[in-house]
Parts: structure tokens; sequence; C-alpha cells
DNA sequence: CGGCTTTCCTTAGCTAAGGTAATGAGTTAG
DNA sequence: CTAACTCATTACCTTAGCTAAGGAAAGCCG
């Protein structure tokens, strides 16, 4: 823990402000969880599949394997979403050109019309959350987003 | 996103900056919340079980009902919950004093010695996890901690 | 080349944590 | 005083993850 406890080369305790921070942190994110579970845009995708299709929209091509590691969820269960997207026609399943135990999962068309549609909603229901927020702590959540997302993957 | 820059109807605006800080968050939420479920402190403690007693604590005490609505859950799930802390020890139930349909939960001191123990292991967890972040990060995210926690139950 | 070991995806079976529907007791309104 | 509503509960079901175990391809080493 170099940076966090950069004030504490002795070993102390972390301090106080950042405990409750932790603790605050850990709540609204199981709230939240929860909250966007049932916010979802197709009532036939789950928040898991809706991630895989927002990381492949990231980076435009992946084998299971490292959408298991991405969404650190067990191989077997991105294999069982990975069917369900492709039963779906949001996805598409290739052999890999090198390797042939492995293979490349691609968005179709389809996907991205979704994901679009589905960030309309998203930002309608964020909007409606944000109203109350002030301005100023609207900016706090704002940049501390991208902060967030490297830590749900570190 | 062309949606997003629109005006809203009562005016405000939302800038295309939000798109990305919406994704992102919601994103990170997700994949937080799978990996503090997986992270539990205590073996035997579900992550709502906790948040409950994190809520019991500020609040003091509560019915059924009330941790209910601020957990986002169905009142039978809390049913549920509140048989299990009890079991364990963690909460007390006694009758309302003015409603005989609904109960009064109220924490343990032995509840409040585990808070705090578990306080002290998650920060352990969370200093390893944002070893990857640098000060800087770091501050926006203890910026926006209460922030979440407020959207949280909105 | 031929045989281990490892890696990747998959199948099968399980569990945990939530939800819905229905019940029963207590309260409030008409 | 009955009718309607509210709170907690019970019973049952669904979902989304897991582990364990497998089969096939690739890598290694004699």
């Amino acid at each position: 823990m170099p940076e966090l406890s950069r004030p504490e080369p002795d070993g102390r305790e972390v301090p106080p402000d950042d405990a409750a921070a932790v603790n605050a942190l850990r709540s609204a994110v199981m709230r939240l969880s929860r909250r966007l579970k049932h916010q979802r845009v197709d009532e036939s995708l789950s928040p898991t599949e809706m991630s895989v299709l927002g990381t492949l929209f990231r980076c435009g091509h992946a084998t299971p394997g490292e959408l298991a590691r991405k969404e650190h969820v067990q191989p077997p269960s991105m294999t069982r979403i990975v069917a369900m997207l492709e039963a779906k026609g949001l996805v598409r399943l290739e052999p890999h050109p090198d390797d042939r135990r492995q293979k490349v999962v691609t968005q179709t068309e389809q996907a991205e019309a979704m994901l679009e549609e589905s960030r309309r909603k998203r930002n309608a229901w964020l909007a409606e959350l944000a109203s109350g927020l002030d301005e100023d702590e609207w900016a706090k959540v704002r940049a501390a987003a991208p902060v967030l997302e490297k830590l749900a993957q570190l």
C-alpha cells in the first residue's frame, strides 16, 4: 500500500478520515448496485451482461477468458453469459485465428444500438436521481467516476 | 450521445461529460460490488447484513420495514436478514411501544465490537487495492464517498 | 515423434440472496 | 363494528454466481 500509506511508513493505522470514506464507499456501492439491478434497460439483460457489452464496446473484441478476468467473474460464469448474449444476437463467437482452444467474442450492430438506447435510459434515471445533488456534489462524483472504474479493475 | 446535450425539460443542461461519468460509475459500481461480496470481512456475514448493521449504527434503531426501505430490499428479505442477525446475537428485536404489528430492531454491544473489527479489516483490504491509486486519485474517491452514499439513499 | 503438463472453454450440480404471492395479526376509517 | 389497509411473516421460486470435473488444443521435453 505505497501511496495510501505514505504518511505512515511505520505501519500506523489508516487515518480515520479514510476509514469513514471506506465505510461510506462500501455501503454506497452495495446499495447502488442493488438499485441498478432493477434499473435494467432491457428486462432480459442482466447487469453483468450489460457490463460485458460495455467492455466489448471499449475493447472491440476479446476471448471469454479475458472477459472473465476483466469482469472479475469465473470462466464458467462467463461462458454462460456469453452464451446468453449470443442467443440474443448481441454478440458473435468466432474461432481464434491462432489458438483453436480459444474463441473470439465481438459485439453485433444490434448490441451497439442497444447500448445507445441503454445509455439514454440510464441518463434519464441518473438525471432524476442526481436532481437531489447540488452542483458541487455532482462535480465530486464526476471527478471520482473514472477513478472508481480504475479501482474496480485493479 | 446526442440525447445528452439537449436541454432537459426543466431547462437544466446535462453536459456530455456526464455521459462518460454515468457509464464509468455504473460499470465500476457493478464490478466493485461483485468483489466486495467475496471480500467479506466476516465469513458468516453477507454484505447486506453488514450494510444493515451500518444503518443501525447510524440510526440507533429502526423497524424492519424502515430498514427494508433504506436498504432497497423487499420486506420479506429484511425479515430474513434481521432473523439471521438476531440468531448471531448482533441485533435485538423488541415489540414496538405504540403499534403491536411492528417490531423495533436495535444492535447489541457485540455488533458494535464487530463493526469496529470489520472496519479495521476493510481498511487493510482497501489499502491494498488503493495501492494502485496515486494520492490525487484517492483524494477524489474520498471526496466523493459521502456523496455516493447520499446518492444511494435518494 | 510420443507422452506429460498446462491452458482454455465448457458441462453439471450447488448455493446464496434476492423476489413474489399469500397469510395473519393489528390498526384505522366509515 | 365492519371494511380496508399496513406490517411482518411464511412458503416457494428465480437468478447469478460458484466449484469441481471434463475434453480438446497447445507447449514442453525426452
